[in-house]
Parts: structure tokens; sequence; C-alpha cells
DNA sequence: TTGGCAATCTGTAACGTTTCAGTATATTGG
DNA sequence: CCAATATACTGAAACGTTACAGATTGCCAA
């Protein structure tokens, strides 16, 4: 029996970077004192916090983070899981941002969870669940009943969703109001004369492909205008097809004489399509589209166009989250953005 | 001295996530040895090497990320830090794509480490390096005497950035070549027998910045065509202020017959400001742009384009990275991507 | 038989944090 | 004055991992 001494002594050169070990030796404290001090725990004396906050401010402390997960278990780290293939002109990089700026100053960091169209949409969730990963889970594409929301709300780790589910289960969210868009989107083309309207949809599937349609359908009725049935593309379509469907679609001859479309980059080729076909935008036509940057105006001035704001949508849902990790009612943590007019190019 | 025994017993039930006590107690080894014997470590039995991993897939071990790194330093994490204000329509989702690509089938994550316009850039640089929040850093929007890539080689931690440095200092980078761009695009604007040329340029500053210029420059004297000098703006000026000013530029006497642009971005508004000034794209004068998706031929059918890959762009930085923090010599993780020919509108 | 040496395997400490169960000292009530 | 109690602090254990320093076994040469 050698008792070796191998521990290393306290470091007092000040090289390394500080612990609360190194915090306990300068203020001749313990380290449990030194702790508890730095998040005010109730059984320290005023002068001591005080003192420990002091010295820690000074040299720059800052808990080391594996520490901390390894003896708590949380991560301090939200993950946004994204789908890699779809959407292109791509509004990602505004939630991003979007989140980023919610969690700036707090300790949490932001991790991207990629999912391919070939896997499983839940592989990746359940991976952050099962590892641990993450105190925090944003979910775009989501879908009616949605397995990602069942699974997490089963296993109990707070998360948000970019858009509703409608399972009867209550968690956070928020959303862009899509029906709201689309009734707006045909009262505004009705305003404008037209009454063979066509829509370009959500991908199928997904919870906001209904709330479009839906708000559609309804404002069509409200109107009296008719529907052209346009199934064979939504957004998540390429390019190509779309520019090519819509081409066909305005050479028949029940061509509508209105479109409403759910997305820019859909708009771009839907406007081309038109045009392959001979007709003219504003004349023969017209166009209302969602756009998430000041773009479509460029693009076209006979575009009408109605504003979606993803930053504001990942701040939103950083909001939800680390809400519901702080303990708040996840039903509180809901919000539906409304959509701005439909805006006709301005000078 | 009173000896309680707290210690958790070996959880035999199963219920738990499996750490390397729980490998040990069902394989009936030392934790050491399991350790050991996961990382192929020479001093293990092939036969028990091979009875731990199996047990080990069986049971669906993952090491405790936490453990590992407050043990080893390690995070397996590659941070990318952005600039979260410039560049609408954005490519960032592109590189990310591309990083998450790569990284997808190694334990590394991805975090996104934003920094705003106020910020100093070395700012998040020096939080993750004091923090040692990341093995491996993305940097972009680098400078050719870049304070953030001096600072890393200082401190030795393995980065690359989008872009080049002009400091004689080595390290790993990806760029696309922005001098044979320019030239490509100046000649083949001469083609079309256009001799007075503006470019609008990256943001002065940045490294590619300077190649472009250059590029543009030489290219001019090569064909014998003159610049028209257009410096009142950058790609990080807004859509706004680039139509204004592109219109400015194109009502005076001596306007371009030719624009080379840099961001597809802004080819929008200086389309814009072209057509503002009563003149049309093509017949009057022609622009090349490069562009990220092929979303500009949709725009306007006369522009002429160049395509630049961020999702590659992504790839490489990454490889990059983790060739530099897994050993490799980070003067051999250089690439420089070629630009696309010089592509008008393909039916 | 013994000593030496590979070949395998193991216990313990340590990374930095929080929490449990105390301890020491001062304060109060009776 | 003594016991009970509040106040302010502390050591040790534990989270899961790896590395150091041994320990055990079998085999072979001397």
């Amino acid at each position: 029996m050698d008792r070796r001494v191998t521990k290393k002594d306290d470091d007092t050169s000040g090289t390394e970077r500080p612990t609360l070990k190194t915090l306990a030796f300068m203020t001749g404290l313990g380290v449990t004192t030194v702790s508890r001090a730095l998040k005010d725990a109730p059984e320290i004396g005023a002068e001591t916090r005080r003192r420990v906050q002091l010295v820690a401010k000074q040299i720059g402390y800052r808990p080391n983070r594996a520490g901390v997960r390894l003896r708590t278990g949380k991560t301090n780290v939200i993950s946004l899981v994204l789908n890699t293939e779809h959407e292109i002109m791509s509004f990602v990089s505004d939630i991003i941002y979007g989140v980023t700026e919610v969690i700036a100053d707090t300790p949490y960091h932001l991790i991207v969870t990629p999912y391919s169209r070939s896997q499983d949409p839940l592989d990746p969730v359940r991976y952050l669940v099962e590892t641990g990963s993450a105190d925090g889970v944003i979910i775009s594409r989501t879908q009616p009943n949605d397995p990602r929301a069942r699974y997490m709300l089963e296993r109990g780790i707070p998360f948000a969703t970019h858009g509703r589910t409608d399972m009867g289960l209550v968690h956070p969210y928020h959303d862009f109001d899509n029906y709201a868009f689309a009734g707006e989107a045909v009262r505004s083309l009705a305003g404008k004369g037209r009454n063979r309207l066509a829509l370009v949809t959500p991908p199928v599937g997904l919870t906001y492909y209904g709330h479009t349609v839906n708000g559609f359908a309804d404002a069509l009725s409200d109107v009296g205008a008719s529907e052209v049935p346009f199934n064979t593309v939504s957004i998540d379509h390429t390019i190509e097809q779309i520019r090519m469907r819509t081409a066909q679609l305005m050479r028949r001859d029940n061509r509508p004489d209105g479109i409403v479309s759910s997305s820019a980059a859909a708009t771009l080729a839907v406007v081309a399509g038109i045009e392959d076909a001979g007709l003219k935008l504003g004349r023969d036509v017209d166009v209302v589209s969602k756009q998430s940057s000041e773009l479509l105006h460029l693009f076209r001035r006979e575009l009408l166009v109605v504003n979606e704001n993803f930053r504001l949508a990942g701040s939103e849902l950083a909001r939800a989250v680390l809400g519901w990790i702080g303990g708040a009612d996840p039903g509180s943590l809901q919000s539906l953005s409304t959509p701005s007019e439909v805006l006709p190019y301005r000078g």
C-alpha cells in the first residue's frame, strides 16, 4: 500500500483555465462554498457571496460545461433538427439567426442535427433523446400526427415545433397563419377581378398544407370564385417540375386567372411557366406569393406578395423551448404569426 | 468515521443508459478492459475484444460525451462561426448542409456560433478557444490579414477558413477562385462586344475582394476593355442601395455596357437599377453574375451566370478541419474551387 | 525450481461539477 | 447555564471516461 501522491496540487501559476478549485484556493474557501456562492444559494453569507463573485468575474471564471453536464445531465444545448434536402432559397439561415439571437445571452449552444430524405425523420430525434445530447429540441416540417412530437412528449424532453400538430396533445409551437394567408391571397385576387384560382400547395402531409388548402377553399366560396385544380405539384417539387407543370396548366382552356403560391422559390418557377405558355403576368393572370426576403418584387413587379418572417420564427421557437426548459406551462408557449397584408409593388 | 455505502450498485435492470460499468458487469470484465477493448487497444485479447464489441453493439452502448470530454478535453464538436447580419438570400444553409454531410458519420456535432456586426469578429473565436468549446473551427469572411486565423494558429486550435488569408502563414482553407471568375466574366463580356465594364465587388476588406478586383483588372487589360469605376457599392450593401446606385451609374454618359456581379442578390438589385434607368438587359448592357442556386435564369434569361457551390465549400471545410484534427499537414488541406464556365440561358 | 518476461487484465485516481451529510460556531429560549 | 437551533461553512462521493501503475497468469530459459 503505497499512497502515492499523484494528485495535482492547486495550480498557483494562474496560467490554466480557472476552476472552482482555483477560486476556492484564491478565496480561502471550500469548493462547495464557492459553487454555492456563485449560484446565490441561501446558506451563504452575503459578504462571502459578493467576494466570491467578484473574484470569479475578475479572473474570468466560466463553469466547465463537461463538468456540469456530467454531474447534472444538463447539456445547455438546444438542437435544431433539419431536413437537408428540401427548400432551395432557404429560409434555414434566417431561422438559425433568429434562434441564436435569443440564446446569445444564455449559456446555451445551438447544435444543428441534420437528416436526409432517405432517413426516418424520427431517427435524429431518437438519437438526441437517447444520448441526452440536448436540453431542448426544435423541429420543423411538422405533421398533423407527428411521431416526433409524440415521442418527445412521452420522453418528457422539451421541444417546440415550427408549425402546429393536430393530435390533441399540447406543446409549444410557432406557426405562420397560413389559413389567413391563403384567404387574404384569394380575396386580393378576387378584388382584382380574378375568379378562377389555382393553388401551389405546401408539401402534402405537413400540417400547414391543410391550413393553406382550407384557407384557400373557404375564401373561394366566400368570394364566389372557383378553384382550378393544380394538384400535380407542391413547393417541394423541383423548379423544373413546377415550371413545366405550370406551363401545361396555363395552356389549358380552363386555365386559372389567379395563382396563390406558398413559397418564393416556387413562384419563380410558376412565373417562368406562365411566360413559357406565352402569357403575361398581371394581364392574363395574377400571382400572390409568400416570400421571406424582399426579392420577389425585383423579380417581377406585377407580383403580389405576403411576407413571412423566419427570423422571427426562429426567435419565437427558441423562446418557447427555453421557456419550457425553464418550467413554464407548454400551453402558454404557443404563438401564431399573422400574415402581412397582400402587398403590391411600391415604386 | 462512518464509511457509509452510498455508491450506486450496478444497475441490473437495464433501463438506464448503458455505461462502461454496465458493459463491465455484463461481460464480467473490468471497466478499464472494456474501455480499451472498445478502442482496439493492443493489449486486449482478440476474443475479449470481439466479445466486448459484440455486447456493446447489442445493447447500443454509446460513450457519454460529457465523460469523454471531461476526462480527455476532446469535445467532438466543430463550430461554424457566422456573421448573422450579412448576406441576404443566404448561402449559409448550403454551407451547413455541406458540413453536416461530412460529419454525419463521425462522432462530431456541429455548433453554430454567431456574432453580430457590432461585435469584434475575434470575440466568438476567443470564446471558443478559451472555453475549449470545440475541437475545430470554421470561419468565413476571411481577411488577408485575419486576426482570427492568427489567434487560432497561436493557440494551436485546428481551423479552416472559407477564403484565403495572405499573412505568409499556412492553414487549411477552401476558396472559390474569384480571380478566375472575374477574368472569365470579363472575357465573356468582351466576347459579346462589351468593352466598358463595371464590377460589383465583394465586401472591401475581405480577401476575395482583392482576388476579384485583380482578376477583373488583369482580364480587362488582356482584352483591351476599360473599367467604369463603380466603387460606391459592394455586395454587402442593401438591395435598395445597390439598386439606386446602379440606376445612377446607368444614367451617366459613360455608363458601362457590361457589369460583373459577385453575388446573386446584388444582381437582382443591379438589374432593377438598370431597368429603373430605362435600359434593357441584353441590349444596352450585359451582366455576368455568380449564383449559388439556379434561380437567376428564371429572373432574367438574358443574364450570364457562373455557379458557386456552397454545399461543396461546406464539405471541403469540414474535411479540412477534421483532417487537421486528425493530424494531417495543414498545408495539404487547402482547396480551390474552379468556377464553371459562364453560362447563358439554355431553354 | 526459479527468475524473467510476455500477454492480459484490473484498481484507482483524476477531469470539474453538484449534492449529501456533516461540523463548527454563534445565537436563542427556558 | 445548558440545550436546542440557526448560520455558515466543508469533505467526500458521484456523474462516465481514460491513463497510470500494478497484478495475475502462463510459458520458457537457465
